[in-house]
DNA sequence: ACCTGAACACCGTTCAAGT
DNA sequence: ACCTGAACACCGTTCAAGT
């Protein structure tokens, strides 16, 4: 990927921290303490340098992040072995990977959203997503819609579930919801209202693969016949 | 909803800033300049009054937030006139109509992620998801865990579009996917380089509505037969 | 070329005091 | 009860200078 402006060799003073000892600081402050405890100050310090000397390194905090979630993605993905025979499992299989990658990093959040997940390690499973699709008979245009509204699945799950866990773990005080669930009004939201205790170990669920199948199965469904 | 401590009217000092006031001057800040520009800081000068002054009437700026959005689905929300005979029909109508009104107001990104949609208003929306997949032939539980999926992707859809239409308007330099699209290797990445000038173009149209039937065709096969 | 120090222009929130 | 002023404990980033 975009390997950034690379230190010239040629000249000038030698280089006290490098990028890579730069990545490898934010990743322990972010697994230890969490994203929002990653700041350029506090990452200065633990490298033993200055926030400023950072700046000549990554162009700015968001580089940082997205670095970050490269460097996440290539320790962290494994292609499956072997791939699944039929196409439709092996979107499968890619998707899951991707989402499980990803769902072990919450603090990815600030830069989940950013265009696509287009780390180059994330590629090769964006391209089974796609190949998958297509051999399942879905034109290339159509398989790169696809792959986008799997992505947007998998984007929000991942989202909606970090910010509740990460509020669960800050605050104790009842959430809004349980506030708005304790004030249902059965006469006019009868479903809701039985549903409100099963709520939330139904969020609690891991369903994203159920819903996945789903949604696979209707956009290959759509094909035009 | 949780209509919040209310002011007891009973005895002190009349009150020279209200809620309303509060809300009112947020959205207006929101809609004019982002919801980055909106702090309790300018939000008070705007006022006319002092950070301190806005405490009183809002926990945080997390509830300031979310009152914000409560105040948004509550004048944007619609019920469709008539609802749709038919039950997945009503699912379809519902979630359009969620995500019309949250497309609207991307600033609305920071909250969104909270608890699920939550917002008194939304709550009949809610509950006609739930009630169109049951009608359709799903339990309860099944269909709430269908309502989360359906959410799941429309946040995420919601999400990943208002990121990166941020980013496009504060920012001229090429995008980390382009610089990445750029320099894919077409024998080891065939469909993505086939693909990568369709990209862009198929990121900029809404598929919402068509992931959607997708998804909804989906939950509906899925059904124990 | 790489790094430092000091400063700019901000944040959300707490605390103690005023009316 | 409601509001104010001052302060706490931070941010990301720019700029000018040092080696």
């Amino acid at each position: 990927m975009p390997r950034p402006p690379a230190p010239r060799k040629t000249t000038g003073r030698p280089a006290r921290i490098s990028r890579e000892e730069i990545i490898r600081t934010a990743r322990r402050i972010v697994t230890e303490d969490g994203a929002d405890r990653l700041t350029m100050r506090r990452l200065a310090t633990e490298i033993g340098s200055t926030p400023m000397a950072l700046y000549h390194h990554v162009r700015d905090k968001e580089e940082l992040l997205l670095l970050l979630l490269d460097d996440h993605a290539a320790r962290s993905l494994r292609r499956p072995e072997p791939p699944p025979a039929d196409p439709r499992d092996r979107v499968l299989a890619a998707a899951t990977a991707i989402h499980e990658v990803l769902a072990a990093c919450p603090w990815i959040v600030e830069v989940l959203t950013a265009d696509d997940l287009m780390s180059t390690s994330a590629l090769w499973f964006v391209e089974q997503i796609v190949a998958g699709l297509t051999e399942s008979g879905l034109s290339l245009d159509e398989a790169v819609r696809g792959y986008r509204t799997i992505w947007y699945y998998t984007a929000g799950e991942i989202l909606v579930h970090a910010t509740s866990a990460r509020r669960r773990s800050t605050d104790d005080r009842p959430t809004y919801r349980d506030q708005v669930f304790a004030a249902l009004d059965p006469a006019e939201l009868p479903l809701l209202s039985r549903a409100a205790p099963r709520w939330t170990p139904l969020t609690a669920e891991d369903t994203y693969e159920q819903g996945l199948r789903a949604l696979l199965t209707g956009l290959l469904s759509h094909t035009p016949a």
